[in-house]
DNA sequence: CAGCGTCTGTGCGCGGGCGCACAGTGTGGA
DNA sequence: TCCACACTGTGCGCCCGCGCACAGACGCTG
């Protein structure tokens, strides 16, 4: 019951990291904002504020009110809900395919859940007044209703995943989500934090890292997990990540608008 | 991995059922159209087409695509997935509080779960054509769309409440939630297909009920199930129902649009 | 380069939920 | 009225994941 033995996020949940933040990546490497209309795209682009994004930073807290949306495009975001006893488990995951702040569009303002930054890295806001404006117009809802039923897909497919599959499954299901949202083949990520993710025990991320990496289809260390042999993990997970994979490709094309 | 022995929900898929279904029920039974501006409804009104649900009746399947919406008034609809293996879980439940087929106005118009009538009773239908066209109404939009952050929050609880609790608490949750989506104090539901909602044992439902009933929570003999005690179910179950019922109390007062 | 803290590996007993098998007991239909 | 079936109750062995305790190993910092 509970998961989490060292604070959630404890260190560094402030405080800027030193880590070479490279060079302002384009805004357009977030889809969202890729596939936004010429028109919406000018009207935006200058008030698209770039930040970084430390790990362990709270985006919002549960119940709290929203001052801004928020676009990763080198960062991953985890949508998560932490239990009174302070254990946790996650919703769902944000990357560079999605916007983090629903709510302000859907009309609640807050969430019971929480937001936290899962991979370091950077961003862009967007004030919440503007993103509540810019909702009106039929492009931009349209975009953002569709990515947000993408979304609830992913939440839905968690809570089943959660009540049928094996550790090893959903390690595999979550490895291969965080890797598409972050386009990358390698995750900074210490097992401690991943079992905080899945809600499970540390040591059960333990055995099953153990068991991929002598399948040969990752390799990690000291919090630095590489993808060797990816179609390998999708073998492994179960069918909840092709549901997901699925369903936001169909609902949120490349190019959608143009 | 295998929850169901027999058919999901074997005989009477279709065929209407005899059990006496009363007169036609006041559509403001339902609570979203209770809440609908008098413009809308005066629209709304001539279009809603009352319907029986009989137990197990699909209202629409994986990935199908909708013909209506759905308004609950005396029945409870469960959202389910239903996996390969054709084990099931259910992601949420909707009653008179709410709309079954939220994938149409969000733009997806199929989602990877189904709909299944899990309490029969009445409701009212609406055709996708006309929802989608209503939903261009800032006063119907935003209805829907606080609706459907309620529900996400359900989804959400769901998943965390899947990953942390105890068989015995989500089974009070789930009696919780159902019986706030029937209004009253009496279900008419298996313990086999509680099962198949919750994505558990049969005999896992059997040991809880009987414990329920052992501390004078609940009564219940083939298939009807009555509460005797709600503050002592409230008092088993976890935090998830009181997250839930807190946000939808928050996104849906009564008598929001007046 | 010495030392400490973080990250990963491992063992062990426990408990909840699963799969399976089967036994009572109402209820409705022929 | 009686039979068949649906619904509920119970026992048993199994396995996964948990909680706890502790041991190596890597890497940063002074």
């Amino acid at each position: 019951m509970w998961h989490r033995r060292s604070g959630l996020f404890g260190p560094g949940t402030n405080a800027p990291r030193k880590t070479a933040m490279s060079s302002l990546p384009d805004p357009k490497t977030n889809h969202l904002l890729a596939e936004l209309p010429d028109a919406e795209w000018r009207r935006w682009s200058p008030q698209l504020e770039p930040i970084e994004r430390p790990l362990g930073q709270v985006l919002y807290e549960s119940g709290g009110a929203l001052t801004h949306v928020y676009f990763p495009s080198t960062s991953i975001v985890s949508l998560l809900y932490v239990m009174e006893n302070g254990a946790s488990a996650e919703i769902a995951v944000v990357g560079c395919e999605g916007i983090v702040g629903i709510s302000l569009f859907m009309g609640g303002e807050s969430t019971p859940s929480g937001a936290v930054v899962q991979s370091e890295g950077r961003g862009f806001r967007l004030p919440a007044q503007t993103i509540k404006e810019e909702f009106n117009r039929p492009a931009v809802l349209h975009l953002l209703l569709r990515y947000t039923q993408a979304l609830i897909t992913q939440m839905a497919q968690t809570a089943v995943c959660n009540r049928h599959h094996s550790l090893d499954q959903q390690l595999c299901r979550w490895l291969l989500l965080s890797l598409d949202r972050l386009q990358g083949v390698e995750l900074v990520m210490t097992q401690e934090l991943i079992a905080n993710m899945l809600g499970v025990r540390r040591e059960g991320v333990t055995d099953g890292a153990l068991k991929l990496q002598k399948a040969g289809l990752i390799r990690y260390a000291r919090g630095r997990i590489k993808v060797l042999d990816r179609p390998g993990l999708e073998k492994r997970t179960c069918e909840c990540y092709a549901v997901v994979k699925k369903e936001y490709d169909r609902l949120l094309p490349e190019e959608i608008a143009k």
